[in-house]
DNA sequence: CTTTCGCCCTGAGTGC
DNA sequence: TGCACTCAGGGCGAAA
């Protein structure tokens, strides 16, 4: 299940092969997966071809791909890539004409004109139409990976089973690769978006759809009273409000239980009651566990979460509360039980997580 | 406005 | 072996 370590790490794996690399063909198999694109399929593969990505960015468990200003017109020189960098990357050079017999197997449109698009909120400071070294993006792709979401990043011609949409790329270095988005359960999505100025003002631009949800406590402009403050005029409890990704985001339900039982607290313990003090605790071993298991690379249970390189996370081994119901509590002894909390399992030991 | 509910979706697992 | 059924849960629109 991607929550915060496993978005990072596929961000991670995904920056060195996209940034600077040229969208050169998009094949959309199944257009459930664009339920969040605003607009038909075409839409979308007609957008994205022929852009150039630029350095992968996330807030929660969203990931996006700012897209330069313009497609480049003309195409940039089609030079192959250094022998060098390929060969250490294991990649069999490509030549010249490859990539332009790549390039003309794809539709490449003009893109529109930003002063045409409807929608595109201005940007602030004036940077909009300085030329293209000061132009900043004003599009993303976005991605959400759901329940079930992987972008696994391939060599030319290696396809995945379950792949939903695939997007070939030229990177000036690396040649030509592939991502493909697998999703076995279609939660997850990609759309194009386009960038606004975040809601607080301060800060890189966010997509559209991703403005609404918190900073995450990883974000260097979290701000931890601010979240105290909104925690406590909750009147809800302490788990269903640390899934909220409009109070914080990022966390789901595996770090949300580990996160709970090293803080001592239980899941049904109401916001208003929690305290100041214990919601900072709660907040530090957030960001501990996430932290531990982004330095392993994520939690896989199953193929179900895999990075780019289709490779398993190995957090789950170090997990203390959740799916270790009938184990016992690696603190006290007690045995960790599961308990149905809003359609879904909550794990805890009872001894230690009581409401006070 | 805030909070909660129900739907989306597939394949592994379970019980008869 | 086969088949119906259950379960996993993030996000979002609708309902309360």
């Amino acid at each position: 299940m991607p929550e915060l370590p496993e978005v990072e790490v596929v961000r991670l794996g995904l920056a060195p092969a996209v940034t600077t690399a040229t969208v050169a063909s998009v094949t959309i198999f199944d257009s459930r997966s664009l339920r969040r694109h605003d607009g038909p399929a075409e839409d979308f593969v007609d957008r994205l071809v022929g852009r150039t990505m630029l350095a992968p960015q996330r807030r929660g468990k969203f990931l996006w791909i700012p897209l330069s200003p313009v497609p480049p017109s003309p195409s940039p020189p089609l030079s192959p890539p250094p022998l060098s960098l390929a060969a250490s990357h294991g990649i069999r050079p490509v030549t010249t004409t490859e990539i332009q017999e790549f390039r003309d197997s794809a539709t490449v449109f003009p893109g529109q004109s930003l002063s045409d698009a409807d929608g595109v909120p201005e940007f602030p400071e004036g940077k909009r139409g300085g030329g293209p070294d000061t132009a900043v993006p004003v599009e993303a792709l976005t991605v959400h990976l759901g329940m079930s979401g992987q972008v696994l990043l391939r060599d030319r011609s290696v396809d995945d089973a379950r792949t939903r949409i695939r997007i070939d790329i030229v990177h000036p270095a690396l040649g030509l690769r592939r991502l493909n988005f697998v999703d076995q359960r279609i939660f997850g999505s990609m759309a194009l978006d386009v960038l606004v100025s975040p809601v607080n003002g301060s800060g890189p631009t966010i997509p559209s759809r991703v403005a609404h949800i918190a900073r995450d406590p990883l974000d260097e402009f979290f701000d931890d009273r601010a979240f105290l403050t909104k925690l406590a005029a909750k009147r809800t409890t302490i788990k269903r409000a640390i899934l909220d990704q409009t109070l914080i985001s990022g966390i789901g339900n595996i770090y949300a239980d580990e996160a709970l039982w090293a803080a001592r607290i239980h899941y049904n313990q109401p916001t208003a009651t929690l305290g100041r003090a214990r919601g900072l605790r709660l907040l530090r071993e957030v960001r501990a566990v996430l932290v531990r298991a982004l330095g392993e690379g994520g939690t896989s249970f199953d193929t179900q979460y895999l990075n780019v390189n289709g490779q398993s996370g190995y957090f789950a081994r170090s997990l203390n509360a959740y799916g270790q119901q009938g184990k016992p509590c690696p603190r006290c002894g007690q045995p960790i039980v599961r308990e149905s909390f809003m359609n879904r399992g909550s794990h805890l030991c009872t001894f230690c997580q009581r409401i006070r």
